[in-house]
DNA sequence: GTTCTAGAAC
DNA sequence: GTTCTAGAAC
């Protein structure tokens, strides 16, 4: 028999549905390191890397896919603000590289552009989906959604096709060589670590 | 997305 | 026996 009241009983609060997380985020001021009135920068809650952030356009963009011409100046405008950030930032944290790009299948919704160091060190960082989503295709470099978009006025996907390179074998972001777990992974990226302390070779 | 954990892989 | 991954979450 169904009732009529909320199955969620009577003292059962609502919370937000977890893939509306950033824009709950987006409200806390603990997370904001930058603001202007067009974007937001947060930080990452589940950083996969020492220096990893967040930028948002303050007007929602649901997805790449509703990107138009008229977004084109806000995406430059985010991208440049994204670089300034990391300009000003990125020296107290890591040495390695930044790359800033889109997942072309995110989980959260509300457009999000991940800004992120290529350590790869944080024990967020947990499995191979979490490690193809940012290493292969998958992940869609800023510069490359914006030229796509002032080409062809729109950025179309594959996303199934996307979805099968977080399938793929575990591979080495710098020197390609494959492993076969993320702890060996992990072992290995550390050659490649720029702020690693260069280590004596073992006898 | 994360947490938790069963059972696969070693 | 321990490590590691991968799927359910009511
Ligand atoms: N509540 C949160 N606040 C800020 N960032 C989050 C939150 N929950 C998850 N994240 C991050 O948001 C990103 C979403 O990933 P994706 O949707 O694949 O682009 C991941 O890097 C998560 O670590
Ligand atoms: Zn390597």
């Amino acid at each position: 028999m169904k009732r009529s009241f909320s199955s969620q009983g009577p003292s059962a609060k609502k919370f937000a549905p977890w893939f509306n997380a950033l824009e709950e985020s987006l409200k806390d001021p603990a997370l904001r390191v930058f603001e202007d009135d067009q974007i937001t920068i947060i930080r990452d809650k589940f950083p996969k890397a020492r220096f990893h952030y967040l930028a948002l356009a303050k007007s929602p963009i649901d997805d790449l896919e509703q990107l138009t011409s008229a977004h084109v100046s806000l995406l430059e405008h985010l991208i440049e603000e994204a670089h300034a950030f990391v300009e000003s930032n990125v020296a107290a944290k890591t040495k390695n590289p930044v790359r800033l790009g889109f997942h072309q299948v995110p989980s959260m919704k509300r457009l999000h552009l991940h800004i992120i160091s290529q350590d790869f060190d944080s024990a967020c960082l947990k499995h191979k989906k979490h490690w193809n989503s940012f290493t292969t295709p998958f992940f869609m470099d800023a510069e490359k959604v914006l030229t796509t978009l002032k080409e062809k006025g729109k950025v179309a996907l594959d996303k199934s096709r996307a979805e099968e390179l977080l399938k793929d074998p575990l591979r080495c972001h710098v020197c390609k060589e494959s492993l076969a777990t993320i702890p060996k992974l992990k072992d290995h990226i550390k050659m490649h670590d720029k702020d690693e302390a260069v280590k004596e070779p073992k006898q």
